[in-house]
RNA sequence: GGGGGCGUAGUUCAGUUGGUUAGAACGUCUGCCUGUCACGCAGAAGGCCGCGAGUUCGAGUCCCGUCGCUCCCGCCA
């Protein structure tokens, strides 16, 4: 038999127990954490959202004694009781280990099942088991303390915004498709056969035309949406921080977001965030890092060696250089030691990253040896050791094809050696703004000049001019920057383009035809004709910024029901198959596929 | 789309060179136990070895395929 609430009221959360309560009658409610049944004695570790609390049912009360018998692990219960101390018996342990609740009545809410997956243990079941439970993973404290402070963190966010004078203002779910970036998730129309909504990738038109409209500060706490494949750290449904102001600088997004993040990090967790965040441009940032997004929690920069080894007559290097590419370096430091079977899993690596291999040298004697530095002079030995500034004991890793793959190669084996070698100290928040990311990229397989972020971006003011000179195109810089933390892009932004005149001309580089620019979003190439502000704005990922204070893994650790890697619903089993009438409905007819 | 890893009681894992009845811990169930806190003690139940085909006298183990999860590349701000 099972009671019932009837009008027994919570008097406390479980962990607001302390010694200053000791003699007060209590009500408390939650989970069976942990049975310990002495016979004669029964102590239960009671939980609930807020942590555990010792309850103990003795033979006073024979009748709770023999009721709490029945108690199993995550059955809920209540229990009225006094606080005692718990005479001698401290478990230091706990954050109530000083006290414990005498249950003087016991009401058994409900039963549970034999768990599937334990939550009151520390070996873990496979995630895919526990997402298919998510609701039982949820009640483990590694899980549901990371969700509690991502509430934390929101709150906070919200409370200086809206306290700086920023509208909260909600724009659609169902909206156009737009061409831009990702693959969109599609939504039938009923009313409108062989038409369909797409799920917003970013409020990025919407929060323009609110500055449009004149809202002036305006942001979101917006879910975005994106059909591509997913990451340890990419979810199809994420959520962002979407923030757009009017009459602004990137200085001025640039201002709000730092001092928002010294707030939000000191108030969440209480960690000292240090303004003001370095900046860095785009091509130093690839120069030094290799990357848009380097990890400067530890130096292990490139070295450009292609003036130093110019007219090497090693091959590996006389081809790359012959055919318009690179050869770079890093020095990975005291790692001369490094086994033949260590060098080639960073071969693997560099492989992996589209590298065709990694060349090395071990550097010992004021010299280059070992590895390739049989087929390097002398000068170019002194050249490189110069350029370097490697020492003894250090080893060189030398990447040499197109400037993207080395790029590419030796960023990833920086981030590997950075972790490998225990080079970062985990608890630093390195923030960096990357800025004057270039406006368009050539891609020389279609022939044609691609938006590197999106289109709607406002250039450099001193570069507007390029504009009209297609050789200067690769030039153009943007008013585009990204916030980067540890090696992860948190946030990326720029000011926008306001004026339709300056639009028009991005439109025509990237080949945008007047038709399709009509088609794919007139409406908002229309609105820019009506006295549209200078402005800008910015998208912090909420996510990631939850993983990073929280340190978790996975960004599923961070969102109370993700999806998997192949974007399912383990819990729901979504998607999922839907009946025929449905269909009908939305006149969509389901192709077979055939092989 | 491509590559790597994993898949054995409810859970986490072990399982030798291919060889009899597939083990342990936790959980569950039963009994005992008055100060435990990962309580303890005694006992019990619990297995399509992911699935399918193959090699073999014999497959958890070897081969092939397939499915699921995961990590990375492509893709994606």
């Amino acid at each position: 038999m099972l009671d019932l609430l009837g009008n027994i009221k919570r008097t406390d959360y479980c962990t607001a127990l302390n010694a200053e309560a000791i003699g007060k009658e209590v009500v408390v409610m939650g989970w069976v954490h942990r049975r310990r049944d002495l016979g004669g004695l029964i102590f239960v570790d009671l939980r609930d959202r807020t942590g555990i609390v010792q309850v103990v049912f003795d033979p006073e009360n024979e009748e709770v004694l023999t009721k709490a018998q029945r108690l199993r692990n995550e059955y809920v219960m209540a229990v009225k009781g006094e606080v005692i101390a718990r005479e001698g018996n401290v478990n230091e342990k706990m954050a109530t280990g000083a006290i414990e609740i005498k249950a003087i009545e016991l009401y058994l809410l409900n039963e549970s099942s034999p768990l599937p997956v334990q939550v009151n243990e520390g070996t873990l079941a496979d995630e895919d088991l526990r997402l298919e439970y998510r609701y039982l993973d949820l009640r483990r404290e590694a899980i549901k303390s990371k969700i509690m402070l991502r509430h934390e963190i929101i709150a906070r966010i919200r409370e200086f915004l809206n306290g700086a004078g920023f509208l909260d203002i909600e724009t659609p779910i169902l909206m156009k498709s737009t061409p831009e970036g990702a693959r969109d998730y599609l939504v039938p129309s009923r009313i409108h056969p062989g038409t369909f909504f797409a799920l917003p990738q970013s409020p990025q038109l919407y929060k323009q035309l609110l500055m449009i409209s004149g809202f002036d500060k305006y942001y979101q706490i917006a879910r975005c949406f994106r059909d591509e494949d997913l990451r340890a750290d990419r979810q199809p449904e994420f959520t962002q921080l979407d923030l757009e102001m009017s009459f602004v600088t990137e200085e001025d997004i640039y201002k709000v977001i730092e001092d928002l993040l010294v707030y939000v990090y000191k108030l969440t967790i209480n960690a000292d965030i240090v303004k003001k965040f370095p900046r860095i441009t785009y091509k130093e940032a690839m120069e030094r890092y290799g990357c848009d997004k380097p990890d400067t929690r530890f130096e292990m920069e490139l070295n450009d060696l292609s003036d130093v080894l110019a007219n090497s007559e090693f091959k590996v290097f006389a081809g790359a250089l012959s055919e318009n590419g690179t050869v770079r370096c890093i020095v990975a430091p005291g790692c001369a030691s490094y086994s033949r079977k260590q060098i080639d899993g960073l071969t693997d690596i560099a492989k992996h990253l589209g590298g065709k291999g990694l060349a090395f040298a071990k550097v010992a004697d004021g010299t280059l040896e070992a590895g390739i530095s049989k087929f390097l002079t002398e000068d170019e030995k002194i050249g490189v050791l110069a350029r370097t500034e490697a020492n003894d004991g250090d080893l060189i890793l030398f990447g040499a094809d197109s400037k993207e793959i080395v790029l590419k190669v030796l960023a990833g084996i920086r981030n590997h050696l950075g972790t490998e070698l225990g080079l970062i100290d985990e608890n630093k928040f390195n923030f960096l703004w990357v800025t004057r990311f270039p406006m368009f990229e050539f891609n020389a397989d279609q022939n044609r000049w691609e938006p590197l972020h999106h289109m709607f971006s406002m250039p450099q003011e001193e570069h507007l001019e390029y504009l009209n000179d297609s050789s200067r195109y690769a030039e153009i810089e943007g008013q585009i920057y990204d916030l980067v933390c540890n090696g992860v892009e948190l946030a990326s932004g720029s000011i926008r383009c306001h004026r339709q005149d300056i639009q028009e001309k991005i439109f025509n580089i990237v080949g945008f035809s007047k038709e399709e620019q009509e088609m794919k979003f007139g409406f908002f190439l229309n609105a820019l004709r009506y006295g549209t502000p200078p402005h800008g704005g910015i998208a912090p990922g909420i996510d990631r910024i939850v993983m990073q204070m929280t340190k978790a893994e996975s960004i599923r650790d961070v969102i109370a029901f993700p999806k998997t890697l192949k974007a399912v619903d383990l819990m729901s089993k979504a998607p999922g198959l839907v009946d025929k009438a449905q269909l009908d409905e939305l006149h969509i007819s389901i192709i077979e596929k055939s092989e």
